[in-house]
RNA sequence: GGAGGCGUAGCGAAGAUGGUUAUCGCGCCGGCCUGUCAAGCCGGAGAUCGCGGGUUCGAGACCCGUCGCUUCCGCCA
């Protein structure tokens, strides 16, 4: 190898080079045989380099040439020369030249591939992940694994110039029952107990601010056993960080100061100073989202002024069961939406438990189809009081508020993919803040953490919090990237009195507490300082850079939709003597014969 | 747990209303070719049509079941 050893990379050669003599290692990504001459494309990480075995080279090197198939790993040897003025390629970086090959060693052949290796493939996802290291080959992958690469490293440069200091926190841990079911290790040496492996750093981040380490982050790795999404897995990484002596304002200053650092540094991107607010009520009533898409607007308005005055009596019923009437007018979608294609709009509702879909037409004369005729006599109130004009749908929406909100909101969603409203060049954050600390659970019949427990409510709402949780906002805030949620984070509680009013409130008895997060509680007792986070999806946040939608394109090794991988087989099943150790006995659900 | 979509050669796809030997592109094998860069041209091999059952003279297609993948809902921040 030492003699082969390359002296420059696939995509380092330019008309600079003319005249040189260089070694080139790679894998042969095209060959094209002329009968004479042969065109070798050899490609690294770094490039594409085309070499030449020209017509007059010895048979033995020619004969070479030609046996070289597709992904063969070899080194070259031979002289950078300009490409003739007709030969230049203008969309190859290294197009203006080309090396005149005087050796190859083949280092590695190759098998017939199970795909091509091309830019971006177009192969099924199972057989990409059984040969990830093939799929990781195509520039696609690369380069979004060298983006993930530019964001972990601008997360480092701008938070350790930001006197942050990067600390690891143990990854085999208690279980905890809030959140997510917990994947759990069994403990060889202690029989029947078990750690789990940790959904986020939350608990340890906020005991490293006890301890003193007033800025603290972490690139972390997370684990939740939960089905898998297109923006969810199994495992998947968060940029962590967390404060001490801070406010809301603060948190969102160093997380809009991190993402400007990241998108400039990696994508050359420049995003504002400062990040639009929305505040989760409006939130959820303009846009039916706690993560709504801003790069388009279509906002829901309200339609119950003009409830009373009609017949139709499933919206009054809404109301009077203290439901909501939304309404969407859909800018001259009124020719391209027939009967049919409104009927998909509301089938995508119904997933989201809405019953129905209501809509009607702006015409020249008034409203016409749907359910026009129950409202022909407020035609003009309703078309200048929703600022709908001839050629708009207008799509009603009524339910309970956030069956309404929600499902309204995927018809949004959709809408925006369907007439392209959406630019999809641009990047849009925006906070999501007050957020309720509490959520009803209608079957359960109780309260319980909107986020988790660990949120400190906002002060106005400290007497009232027992009596009436409802309205309590936290501490709370998401930011939320062109609709997907990509962070985080609150003020946390650091006074074990009130703590455990919250725990009182969801319902989590003192001694379950103490049992569970005694640790926490009493390390609050030692003088904790006030303290606040968050943590960012890095696995999402690099989807959306590199305009992918899902989290696969930029993980490495991911696990299928089913949880497993295809490559390595895992989960897999473990010999009967690694259970022993482990005092583990396997009980498998009945095998249907 | 539920709903939709998909499953045809190594890969990507076509295959109205059931009809003889299942089609095309890429890849693979062989040959030709002196400037290509998705090279081109000629020839060849390669498919129990996911699996099981059924309807039929006849099923890749229709029916039932089953498995796998995938997206979404539930779940999960």
């Amino acid at each position: 190898m030492e003699k082969m050893k390359r002296t420059v990379t696939c995509g380092g050669l330019t008309a600079k080079n003319d005249g040189q003599t260089v070694i080139l290692n790679g894998w042969v990504h095209r060959n094209r045989d002329h009968g004479g001459i042969h065109f070798i494309n050899l490609r690294d990480r770094y490039g594409e380099t085309q070499i030449v075995v020209d017509e007059d080279a010895p048979a033995e090197l020619s004969e070479k040439a030609g046996s070289l198939k597709f992904e063969y790993c070899v080194a070259v040897e031979g002289v950078v020369r300009l490409r003739p003025e007709s030969m230049i390629n203008t969309e190859m970086a290294t197009g203006e030249i080309e090396v005149s090959v005087k050796d190859i060693s083949i280092l590695n052949t190759c098998k017939t591939l199970p795909f091509m290796i091309e830019d971006e493939t177009d192969s099924n996802e199972t057989a990409r992940l059984k040969y990830r290291y093939l799929d990781m080959r195509s520039k696609g992958m690369q380069d979004r694994i060298i983006l993930r690469n530019k964001v972990t490293y601008a997360v480092r440069e701008y938070l350790q110039k930001s006197d942050f200091l990067e600390i690891e926190t143990p990854t085999l841990i208690k279980s905890t029952p809030e959140g997510a079911r917990d994947f759990l290790v069994p403990s060889r040496l202690h029989a029947g107990r078990f750690f789990a492996l940790p959904q986020s750093p939350q608990l340890y981040k906020q005991l490293l601010m006890v301890s003193g380490f007033d800025k603290y982050f972490q690139i972390a790795r997370c684990y939740r056993d939960e089905d898998a999404r297109g923006d969810r897995q199994l495992e998947f990484t968060q940029i962590d960080l967390e404060m001490s002596f801070v406010s809301r304002e603060d948190i969102f200053k160093v997380t809009e100061g991190m993402m400007r650092h990241i998108f400039s540094e990696s994508l050359g991107v420049e995003l504002p100073v400062q990040f639009e607010r929305l505040s989760y009520d409006d939130a959820m009533n303009l846009y039916g989202s706690d993560k709504p898409d801003l790069r388009f607007d279509m906002k829901f308005q309200d339609f119950a002024p003009y409830v009373a005055g009609s017949d139709f009596s499933v919206f009054k019923s809404v109301l009077e069961s203290e439901g909501t009437v939304k309404a969407l007018v859909v800018p001259g979608a009124a020719a391209d939406y027939s009967r049919k294609k409104i009927t998909e709009l509301e089938e995508t509702a119904k997933t989201y438990g809405a019953k129905g879909l209501a809509w009607m037409k702006v015409t020249a004369d008034g409203l016409d189809g749907g359910v026009s005729k129950f409202y022909a006599n407020q035609a003009e109130a309703i078309c200048s009081g929703l600022g709908a004009t001839e050629g708009d749908l207008i799509l009603l929406m009524g339910a309970s508020w956030k069956t309404a909100c929600t499902s309204l909101g995927a018809v949004r969603s959709r809408l925006g993919k369907d007439l392209k409203l959406i630019d999809e060049s641009i990047f849009k954050f925006v906070w999501i803040i007050d957020f309720p600390l509490f959520e009803w659970n209608e079957e359960e019949e109780a309260w319980e953490p909107a986020h988790h427990m660990f949120s400190m409510p906002q002060e106005q709402y400290l007497e009232t919090m027992e009596q009436d949780p409802g309205p309590v906002k936290g501490d709370l805030y998401d930011l939320v990237l062109n609709g997907y949620e990509l962070a985080s984070g609150s003020i946390r509680v650091h006074d074990p009195e009130l703590q455990q009013r919250i725990f009182n409130v969801v319902g989590f008895p003192k001694e379950a507490a103490e049992e569970r997060f005694g640790f926490l509680l009493e390390s609050f007792r030692y003088g904790a300082p006030p303290h606040g986070g968050m943590a960012a999806g890095l696995d999402r946040l690099v989807m959306i850079m590199a305009g992918k939608e899902s989290i696969k394109e930029v993980i490495p090794f991911p696990k299928n939709s089913a949880g497993m991988s295809p490559m390595d087989e895992s989960p897999a099943r473990v010999d009967e003597i690694q259970l022993k150790d482990l005092h583990l006995d396997v009980i498998l659900p009945e095998e249907t014969e």
